[in-house]
Formats: C-alpha cells, sequence, structure tokens
DNA sequence: ACCAAAAATCCTTTATATTGGAATATTTCG
DNA sequence: CGAAATATTCCAATATAAAGGATTTTTGGT
C-alpha cells in the first residue's frame, strides 16, 4: 500500500481538535461512538489508520457528516469585534392575533436554516400550529412561564415551567397554551 | 463496537459504482491506488471494512475528494420519532453562589461545542466572568428579566429587557447583572 | 506544595484489514 | 461453440486495527 501515514496523521490531529473544541473526552466520546478509547488516543496521536466503520461511528457521535470530518478547515474569515446591539423595540417578531401567539426572532440572520432561536409567547387557549420543516429538523422547547402541550407526529407531551421538550420537526407538530396564564418559552430550531 | 455492516456495505456499492462508471478494472484500479485487487473486491462487496488510509489512495486514484468518495452518506443518521422530555428538576445546572449565578444548560449533550444554549440568572451585583472559548465562537444574550452590562474584550454595553447582544466569545468577556432586580437571560453560544 | 480524581497513554490479546497468488468466472473473438 | 484473454473471487499468510485493562500523566482542590 502507499504511504499515507502524514494524511492518517493530519486526520488525527484534525479528530482530536474536534473533540476538544467539543469539550468532550476520550472516554467520553468512546462511550457515544462505541469506538475504545485507547483507538481512539492512537488514531489520534496518528499511530493508527482507522477504518470506514470506525470514522462513520465517530461522525455519528460528533454530529458531524463524514465530509466533515475528513475535509480540511478552511479558514473563517475575520468576525466584527464590536458587540452588535438588537433592542427590543426592534426586534422582529412574527404575530399570530389569531391564534395568540408572538415570536420574536433573536437569531443573527445569517444562520437561518441551520439553526435559529425564538421568544415565543401564546395566551391562553392559543396554539402554535406548524407545517413539517426540512427533512432532520428538530425543535428544543423550554417554558419558562405557564405550561405547554407539545405535539409531534402523532405523540404529545405536557411540559411545566423549566422542563424542555426535543422532538421531531419534519413531521406536522404544534405547540398550545396550557394553563390559565400565557405560555412563554424558548424555542430552538435545529435543522 | 456499534454496528455498522450496513453503512460499510453501501459504501462498497458506491466505490463499485464509480469504478464502472469510469471504466475501471479491479486490475487497473488496483495500479493506480496502490491497493490490491482482492481488497477491492472484498471491499466493493461489503466484506471488509477499509482503513482511512485505504480510502485516501482510492479517493486520489479516483481523482475524487474524500467527501465525494463518502457524500452519498452524509445524511444524519435515524432520529428518535418520540419527544424526549428534559424535566426542570433534571435539568443541569452550573451555579456559582459566590458570584451568584446560575447557568441551566438547554441544549441536547450531543450538540455541545456546535451550539449551545442556557438560561442564566445572575443576582444583584453578580457577574459571570468567562476565559475565552475556541476561535470563532460568539455568543448572543437576550435579557428576559433585569438589565445586563456586558463586556467583550474593551467594549461594554448595557441591555435591557428584550435586548439582544452579539458578541465575541473568543476573548475574555463578561455578563453583569445592572438593574436592583436578578437578572435572567437567554445565552446562546455558537462555536 | 501535596493529594485525590480524572484523563491520557501504554501494554497485551483478539479480530480483521490487507496482500499475493491460485482458482473460478466472465468476456472476447476466431 | 471453444479457446484465449481478461476480470473477479477464493484462500492462506501477515500486518495491524480494535478492545480491555494497567500504568503514567495531568488536573483541580486544599
Amino acid at each position: 500500500m502507499k504511504d499515507n501515514s502524514e494524511i492518517v496523521s493530519l486526520l488525527g490531529k484534525h479528530l482530536q481538535q474536534i473533540r476538544k473544541e467539543k469539550k468532550l473526552t476520550l472516554e467520553q466520546l468512546s462511550q457515544k461512538s462505541g469506538v475504545s478509547r485507547s483507538m481512539l488516543s492512537q488514531i489520534e496521536r496518528g499511530q493508527a489508520n482507522p477504518t470506514f466503520g470506525t470514522l462513520w461511528n465517530l461522525s455519528r457521535a460528533l454530529g458531524l457528516d463524514m465530509s466533515e470530518l475528513v475535509e480540511e478547515f478552511e479558514s473563517s474569515g475575520p468576525i466584527s469585534g464590536k458587540i452588535d446591539v438588537l433592542l427590543a423595540a426592534d426586534t422582529p417578531r412574527i404575530s399570530n392575533t389569531q391564534n395568540g401567539c408572538t415570536l420574536a426572532i433573536l437569531g443573527p440572520h445569517d444562520q437561518v436554516g441551520q439553526f435559529e432561536w425564538y421568544e415565543l409567547q401564546i395566551e391562553p387557549d392559543g396554539i402554535l400550529d406548524s407545517q413539517p420543516h426540512t427533512q432532520g429538523t428538530r425543535e428544543h422547547l423550554t417554558v419558562l412561564q405557564g405550561a405547554a402541550e407539545v405535539t409531534s407526529g402523532d405523540q404529545t407531551i405536557q411540559l411545566n415551567v423549566g422542563d424542555t421538550g426535543r422532538y421531531k420537526a419534519d413531521v406536522p407538530h404544534a405547540i398550545r397554551c396550557a394553563g390559565k396564564v400565557a405560555l412563554k418559552a424558548l424555542l430552538v430550531v435545529m435543522g
């Protein structure tokens, strides 16, 4: 076989960088991926040449595509050092007075489609009914005030103050205000 | 190791498809890549699980990027259809009673490093002082109650209820409770 | 500085990726 | 159809990926 120790070694460094960014220990990554800590250690140090299957397990555990795991990292452009402020009055909102819903769009515009977050408010008896988003999308709802009833697919669940629900958003889904007071919640959508 | 024979088998089929499109025999591909015919045959039939180094050699021989070789398999694995609930009582928290800070970790564990989000509470006069995160990280802070004073690098800014601040988090930064009541805020960290 | 806990590395054993060549199957062409 | 040429699969031997436990190193608190 041709010599490729160089590229194998680079892969190891890249893997280690990703793991450290996620603040995972070898043990934790081992648990999630099913790959032994010793193997992980050897891979990171370029002393082992992982199989495709092992890389697959690792990419799944790290929440990455295979291609992200194997591609060379491109230098991200410089980011403005100043603090950007979005005043409450300027915060874009989506209101549906019909159903008593208000969504304050809190995320930056340049991340739409990947990761969006909202402060959600629903009046008593109101409901936020949503069509399926793109394949693989998930929503994470944390109740800040009141109570919510979440339906995703054929399942329904009740969430109280402080509770978080995580569910598929690539099927029809709905959030209902389940109490006598308005529901306030944090809604995170990950594509 | 977790079972991944299914995906390994798919890789084999994909490789064979590419080879036939290029009208190469096992022998020819073997010559160009340095991988033995027998190994190629086994890989294509899903009877072997090639190493990263072998895949690298193959991708070079086929004139493909590594990511192109594996791009068929980028879509994320099956995601549970059931709603996952994290009760308020079970929500992991980071407390620093010294500085009157509490962070409720709301994001799922498998996204650490990419996106993390928290509900942040700081008592009057309290402060959350943070060391730099990894290069390129930004934080997004939305005030839910009270008022905050955010410092990032050499800049400081005041945020009131409903305001959102976005700033570099790869430099030393701090969030201070700027009012007489406790600060409650949503903190999103993007790596 | 010390100690205890956690994390990473090292060591041994097992499973298997990889090879070269022999055997089989497939295609080509008279 | 049959033989030669080519392509693929099977087999035995070797190198090494992978796992599990033991040891060393690092980390964090007092």
